[in-house]
DNA sequence: AACTGCAGCAACCGCGCGCAG
DNA sequence: GCTGCGCGCGGTTGCTGCAGT
């Protein structure tokens, strides 16, 4: 933890220009910057007795001098007991990579997925360690495709090497260059296309609430990875989640973390097609996740993530 | 030993969504 | 339908600690 007694650049700048700014809530007369803890003590102990929620007059009702955002933030982030600590394995930061090229930049979904990793946690594992990976090996860390075309054509006579450095074949989405004829590529070209179909769809049926339904719930899943147990969230998500569950767990399980292999990416891909397929037809509840984007967003979100020419 | 540059990560900010009145 | 509030999310900032010189 940052020593709490440290003068910060932003932090402690905008204490002294809280005038200036335009806070979020009202910040005149509550501490910023690092956490005591003596804070973390007392928050700790206020959730521990009343339970999580009611953020904005948390504070005040736990003796605490800070904005309910940052107690949210901090127990959500560090004081939670479900949080794990400590350095994120090969195979987390495999999974995270699979549920970024799936996902995109939906980290609150990607964290639900990876019990006790956070949001926050995840955001900058990907930013520091995961993004600089990838655009080392030339591949664009945001749409998982080359950042230069030109060398799909090289892929066969140069392996591409996963994020640890391993010879691996091409993943799917980062190698669907349509012109490689490998009897790998072939499948991933027609996924590529499926793929496509179930974009068009959506664009075709983008004011009709069925597929908005299924596709909010295909971008949202349930968004177990905050203000509650991971644990628990999983397990109690309601019936139309298991489809996107079982989906991701798909990935978790069928796979088991072997980016290298072309084979199970493929499976994923599969596993794609399978899941937009069946949840078309299925009457989901969308309402999974407070921060969910809208259809048209998802769907331009969706396009970006996984079909970016 | 002192200095510099960089990586890692905690924390902040603004925005958008859902909901109640 | 409109408005305000509470909350959650993603992007960004900048401090800390460590490695390299």
């Amino acid at each position: 933890m940052r020593n709490p007694s440290s003068k910060s650049g932003k932090q402690g700048a905008a204490t002294i220009e809280a005038s200036k700014t335009t806070p979020c809530c009202s910040k005149v007369g509550l501490k910023r910057g690092p956490w005591t803890p003596e804070e973390d003590g007392l928050l700790s102990a206020y959730i521990n007795r009343e339970g999580e929620g009611r953020w904005r007059t948390l504070p005040k009702r736990a003796g605490l001098l800070r904005c309910g955002k940052s107690c949210r933030l901090r127990w959500m982030n560090y004081l939670r007991p479900s949080v794990k600590r400590g350095r994120i394995a090969p195979d987390e930061e495999d999974l995270i990579l699979r549920l970024h090229r799936l996902l995109g930049n939906r980290w609150s979904l990607i964290a639900g997925r990876i019990p006790g990793r956070t949001d926050n946690e995840i955001k900058n594992y990907w930013n520091t360690h995961i993004s600089k990976k990838l655009i080392g090996q030339g591949i664009d860390p945001r749409t998982h495709k080359p950042l230069d075309p030109a060398p799909l054509k090289l892929a066969s006579s140069s392996k591409p090497k996963d994020i640890d450095g391993h010879n691996c074949e091409p993943s799917p989405v980062i190698s669907a260059g349509e012109e490689i004829s490998s009897s790998s590529q072939v499948v991933v070209t027609a996924k590529d296309k499926e793929i496509a179909r179930f974009e068009d769809h959506v664009e075709h049926n983008a004011d009709h609430a069925p597929s908005t339904v299924y596709l909010d719930v295909m971008v949202t899943g349930c968004d177990d990875g905050h203000g509650m147990s991971n644990d628990e969230e999983d397990l109690n998500c309601y019936g139309g989640d298991d489809v996107f569950s079982s989906f991701l767990n798909s990935l978790i399980t069928e796979e088991a973390f072997p980016v290298h292999n072309g084979d199970s990416a493929i499976a994923s891909s599969a596993s794609v097609i399978a899941f937009t397929a069946s949840s078309s037809a299925l009457p989901l509840r969308s309402d999974c996740g407070s921060g969910m984007m809208s259809s048209a967003a998802a769907l331009d979100e969706n396009k970006t993530g996984n079909s970016q020419a």
